[in-house]
Parts: C-alpha cells; structure tokens; sequence
DNA sequence: CAAAATAAATGTAAAAAATACATTTATAAA
DNA sequence: TTTATAAATGTATTTTTTACATTTATTTTG
C-alpha cells in the first residue's frame, strides 16, 4: 500500500473546521456550534471534523458543512492550514480551515436548534475553543480580499436584491460607509448586473428596483478582471 | 494524550513542499529537486518532506527549507493544503505547500550539486512527480496577487538595485512589460525606495543609480496600504 | 580631444477614474 | 392635496493612469 519509505513516518489527525459568514442586512455574522467532543465539549467552536483516509480534504469540508447545514453547492473556498503543535490540548491535530459564504435564510431554525448552533455578529464573538478565533479573524480579511475583485459577496444576499442591500452588505465586510452616488455608479459601471422590473418595496413607499447577478456576463468579463471596489 | 473521542479516527501522513522561487535578472525561476523516495525517485519535484508530530506544520516548512538552501530568516508564507485522495501514489498524503522568495545567489553550487537541485525558467517546467505543477502553478498566481500590494518581491532582488532591475522583476512577474517612465515615476511615488549615491556601471557608460528598500519608511505607511501595479 | 554611441533620467499633455456634493422623483399615508 | 420618505440621478473637481520624445552623463572610438 504504502511505499516502504512512508512507513516510519509521523501521522497525524487531520481535521476541517468551516467559517461559515451569513449577512442579516446589517451585519457579517459567523455561525458557530457547541463543541460535542471534549476537550471544550459544549463550548463555542466552528463547525468541524476529521479527514477520513478515504475522502480528499476537500470532501471532508464539504461533508461537515452539509451536515450542519443541510447545503451542497455553497460558495466555499480554502482558507489555511493551521498547524500548531499545541493547537488541540487533546491531540496532535492540524486543521485546515474552509471558508463558506451562504444565505442567512437557508439555514433553518431546526437546524440550528438540531446542531445547537447560532449567529454571531462578528464584533461580538464568544470564546471559541482553540485557534478557532484566529482562524474567523483570517476568513474576515480573506473576505474583505476576496469581495473586492470576486463576485462572491451576491452569495451572501437574496437571490433579488436592491442596490441599497448590496452596499449595505459592502459596508459590512469592509466595516465602512460609502457614498451611495458612487457606489451606485461603481457596481452598475461593472455591467454585471440585471435591473429587474420588479421592485422592493417594504422599505421605502417609492420602492427599490431589484437586480439580480448576471452570472452570463460576469463569466464573459472575468477573465479581464473586475475591481468591484 | 488524545482525548479518548479522538482514538478512533483516521490519522494521515503530512508533508510540506516548497515552492522556492528566484530571479536571474531576467526571469522567474523556481528551485527544484531530483526526487530521492520512491514513488517517483530520481524525478524532478520540489523539495519536501515529512511533518513530525513534534513539530509545528510551519516548523517542517523551514526545516525542509533550510535543509536545502542553508538559509534562515527567508521570506517564505503558506500557500495551500493539497489533499486529494490519490496525489500520491504512493500512500495518504496531504501536503502543505509553502512558497518561498530567495536572492538566486545566495544558494551556492555546491549545495545544488549536494541536493541534485537545478534552477528551472517557469515557462521550462520538466515533468514533476503527483501535483506539484498545480502548487507552481498555484504559487504563481500568488506571487502576482502578493507583489501587488507587498513588497515581498525585493526579496528576489539584491539588497541594492537599480530601477530597471526591479521594472524587470515584475515584469518577469507579470509577464508583461511597462512604461519605464511610469513604472519609475510609480515605485518613488510610493516612498519606500532610499536613492544610494552609488551607481551600478556594469551595464551603461551613464551609469544607474542604486536603492535600497527602505524598511522603516515601509512600516509607517503599510497600514494605509500600498498598492505597487 | 572631438565625435559617436549607449543607456539613464526626466516632463508634459490627455484620458480615465475616483471623489465630493444637492436636487428631483415616485409613492403611500395623512 | 399635502406631506413624508427613501430612491434616483448629474456635475464639477481632483487624482491617477496612460502615452509619448528629448536631454544627459559617461565611455569608447577615431
């Protein structure tokens, strides 16, 4: 099975822990479940398990993802390996960790009470076990990264949504305002969304027009490579 | 040691490879090895090695980096767990590819002569064993996304440089090449380069005035957020 | 020692992008 | 019909990027 040379080697436990971000409207939040393994059983952690030898890394993170929140097909991405030695009081564990980006709605009240897992603002975080802090503090700046040149953001929000939602959201990742002029002109100069006909109007009596993500045209425009802000 | 949950779970080998890039002045290189365990003996791969349950995963990195290079203190950050089922054909095997910036003259012949390592343009890649095209390949891009907002790339340079040696590292970066005018006009903008009285004369009868990176200068303005291309 | 050759250094005008800022518009409720 | 509310829109200014040609310092050559 394994070549001759590997035999005397180190193994160690592998594991995948998911940042998973959602977006209320107002602010990033992290979802985040009570530990069921000791050490730090019933404390705040990320979503995580362990590498099978039978599965690829990647398998394994979507995997424990699925089994939390019952999602295939989620915006997902590599984040880092962390690797300390000491990082798990119980073993000899590296973790690489995931970055998963879903719609707060698609994730159900029983859900959550099943996995006894919750929303957190991230500038209210608990304390979460192990590296588990520095791992969300990483996704953050990786998010704020990634949104800039990426149209992974549209998975946070709505299918439909209104230009204010989606500055709203911008204003969240990057924890800043913008103006609404420019911001408005910026995201309609990148030609990547459509205007619908319908509008939204709970928040306002004139209403909001909807727009939705042209995947068609971002896929054509990509590769020149967008600056969404 | 483990917690008792822990026992039953698969354990898996760990590597780390690194991806260790120069620059000759005219051309992005990257340092590989012949290949000295089976599977794949005797091939061109990039150097690695085994994460020891001792060690932190960044550890292993350095560990296997000095043992190639003999240096410390190298630029050098992670880049990406590679972890599918069946890289290796030799066995589990994750790895934990890291990439590397070093002045080309700094590793010495006898060390290449020691490892059987040879320096290789990226655009002359031989055949390398399992993935580790991809993690060059993965590493590349980084490099680019890095050198943008980073200074990293002086690393690949000597300590003191003329202009157009830094114009043509990052156009060997790039992959394309720029305006000298503008591209000067761009990097003193940024204020981080020290102009040096002393010329380099090797290549014009003029003369081209050295600089240095200005460590200092950098760190007061790095937290607004240089942006170099 | 003058002329030629070579690469370095430099300036400016035009275009594009980013910023700052105030008024008009559509609609529902009073 | 008036009022209140948030949405939509335009323009002038500044900054950044781009495109492009001439002068300068020095060594070599005749």
């Amino acid at each position: 099975m394994s070549s001759p040379q590997y035999k005397f080697r180190d193994k160690l436990l592998v594991a995948v822990d998911c940042i998973i971000f959602g977006f209320d409207g107002l602010q990033i939040k992290a979802l985040l479940v009570e530990r069921d393994l000791e050490p730090g059983k019933g404390l705040n952690a990320l979503m995580g398990g362990f590498v099978n030898s039978k599965e690829s890394v990647q398998d394994a993170a979507k995997r424990v993802l699925n089994k939390l929140t019952g999602l295939t097909d989620t915006y997902m991405e590599q984040l880092a390996c962390f690797g300390d030695e000491q990082r798990d009081p119980g073993g000899r564990v590296i973790s690489i960790a995931y970055f998963a980006l879903i719609k707060i709605d698609d994730y159900s009240s029983d859900l959550m009470a099943e996995h006894s897992s919750q929303w957190f603002p991230l500038d209210a975080l608990p304390t979460l076990v192990f590296d588990h802090t520095d791992m969300i503090k990483l996704a953050r700046q990786r998010l704020q990264e990634k949104v800039s040149t990426h149209p992974s953001g549209f998975t946070l929000l709505p299918q439909k949504f209104t230009l204010q939602q989606l500055q709203a959201l911008y204003e969240a990742i990057y924890e800043t305002s913008f103006d609404k002029r420019n911001f408005t002109r910026k995201m309609l100069s990148l030609n990547i969304l459509k205007k619908l006909a319908e509008k939204e109007t709970s928040s306002s009596r004139k209403g909001a027009f909807l727009f939705e993500f042209d995947k068609k045209k971002y896929k054509i425009l990509e590769k020149e490579g967008l600056k969404f802000l």
